[in-house]
DNA sequence: ATTCCACAGGAAACAGTGGTCC
DNA sequence: GGACCACTGTTTCCTGTGGAAT
């Protein structure tokens, strides 16, 4: 093995190189750290709610608010595990359950997710083939029969609000009024979102028992975000290894936006990679810098990789296309289409595409006037042709038109 | 003042998939 | 094996629109 294979070097490298970070799990956000000093006063709220449970009568029912990476999911999950903690040795049984429906895109699998953490196998809860009444019948039961206290945790309940809203089909009323069907047992609702204008498209009857209590988790100041990453960074990294005008920075990057926590840790994270890989003593302000544009990159092009075949062949078809008029992208998304030879879709579903593709923010459209020459709208990309080619590049159906 | 373009975008229907239940 | 269910991706049909051209 000669010394200049570069395999052979980078991990020579890695080898003695000096490791900056000694517990990875601790740069998660979804890492909870046992000493959360910081929302003292949400956590007293969230507790004080949930309270009624110990005394074995059901709690409020609870609505949490607050923007991405305030920290309401790990404040909820902490207390409820301490409250399961303290009534582990009782024969009392309360049960957390835990459901993001953005990552359930069904109402269907959202109530699948949640029989499956009670308990119920495949074959009590397939997980399709059943009505959604029929779900929500044998959950319920099972409960039942168990006589256990359930606490369900719904994350970013907004999404659900518009499934609901879409099909029409009202579980969230159904969950409120869980209760009056259970003889034995309970079922508690603690709802999270990020949107506190949210309740405008729920039922009136949800939201009176839904929002029996509700909390709003502010911004977090970049003061405060500072204090965060310092506790992180303390058990996470080596001492001394990152730099105060990093440290600034990262604060600042994060609190600016949004006060988001989460981008602040990753941040930290991502430096201290980079600083790592290019074997810096320490994390300097150029690294935050760097791992700043690093997520951005990455963020675009992962979903730019995710889109399916025919959102990609729109996308080129912006490139390919001079003025980017929908008229003018449609006609060339249907020569690409010939090219590969894949039948083309209607212009509606591609008009219907191109907005989905802008709320990514790849793309920009604007609404042009032309008279006469009707009204169309006007795309553009904002970020440069040769990332996305760069992005498409695996796709083999698509190598012949980049 | 009226017409008319080139679409935008909502609503509803439909086809297909993968399942249960009796 | 047929009735039924949820869901996705799509098509079909439709109404609405701002301003240049007439």
């Amino acid at each position: 093995m000669s010394v200049s294979d570069p395999i052979d070097r980078l991990l020579d490298a890695a080898e003695s190189g000096k490791s900056l970070i000694k517990n990875r799990d601790i740069l998660h956000f979804t890492y909870i750290p046992d000493n959360i000093q910081h929302r003292n006063l949400e956590q007293e709220q969230v507790t004080q709610s949930l309270l009624p449970i110990l005394k074995k009568s059901r709690p409020s029912n609870l609505l949490v608010y607050g923007k991405p990476g305030t920290g309401k999911t790990l404040v909820v999950r902490k207390v409820i595990s301490k409250i399961q903690e303290r009534v582990e040795k009782s024969n009392f049984r309360i049960r957390l359950v835990y459901s993001n429906s953005k990552e359930e895109t069904t109402l269907y699998g959202l109530l699948v997710s949640f029989g499956r953490q009670l308990g119920l196998t495949d074959k009590e809860l397939p997980t399709t083939g059943l009505a959604i009444s029929e779900v929500f019948k044998r959950i319920l039961n099972n409960i039942n029969e168990n006589k256990i206290n359930v606490i369900f945790v719904i994350d970013e309940i907004d999404y659900l609000a518009q499934l609901i809203s879409k099909t029409g089909k009202d579980i969230l009323y159904q969950l409120t009024r869980a209760n009056e069907r259970l003889n034995n047992g309970s079922l508690t609702l603690v709802g999270i979102s990020n949107d506190l204008t949210f309740k405008e498209k729920l039922d009136p009857r949800v939201i009176s028992t839904l929002g029996e209590e509700e909390i709003v988790f502010t911004n977090y100041s970049v003061d405060q975000i500072k204090k965060i990453l310092k506790e992180r960074i303390e058990e996470a990294f080596i001492p001394n290894s990152v730099s105060e005008s990093a440290l600034n920075l990262c604060s600042a990057l994060a609190g600016g936006e949004h006060g988001d926590a989460r981008r602040a840790i990753d941040l930290i994270r991502v430096a201290g990679e980079i600083a790592e890989r290019q074997q810096s003593e320490n994390i300097s302000e150029e690294h935050v810098r760097e791992a700043s544009q690093k997520i951005e990159e990455n963020k675009e092009e992962a979903s730019l990789k995710s889109y399916p075949l025919h959102e990609k062949l729109v996308i080129l078809a912006i490139i390919k296309a001079g003025g980017s008029s929908t008229g003018e992208i449609y006609s060339s998304y249907k020569t690409l289409c010939k090219t590969v030879g894949r039948d083309e879709l209607t212009q509606r579903r591609v008009t219907q595409m191109l907005s989905e593709i802008e709320l990514s923010g790849i793309i920009n459209g604007r609404l042009i006037n032309q008279g006469i020459h009707g009204r169309t709208k006007k795309y553009k990309l904002t970020i440069s042709p040769e990332m996305i080619k760069k992005a498409f590049k695996d796709d083999l159906t698509l190598q012949d038109i980049i």
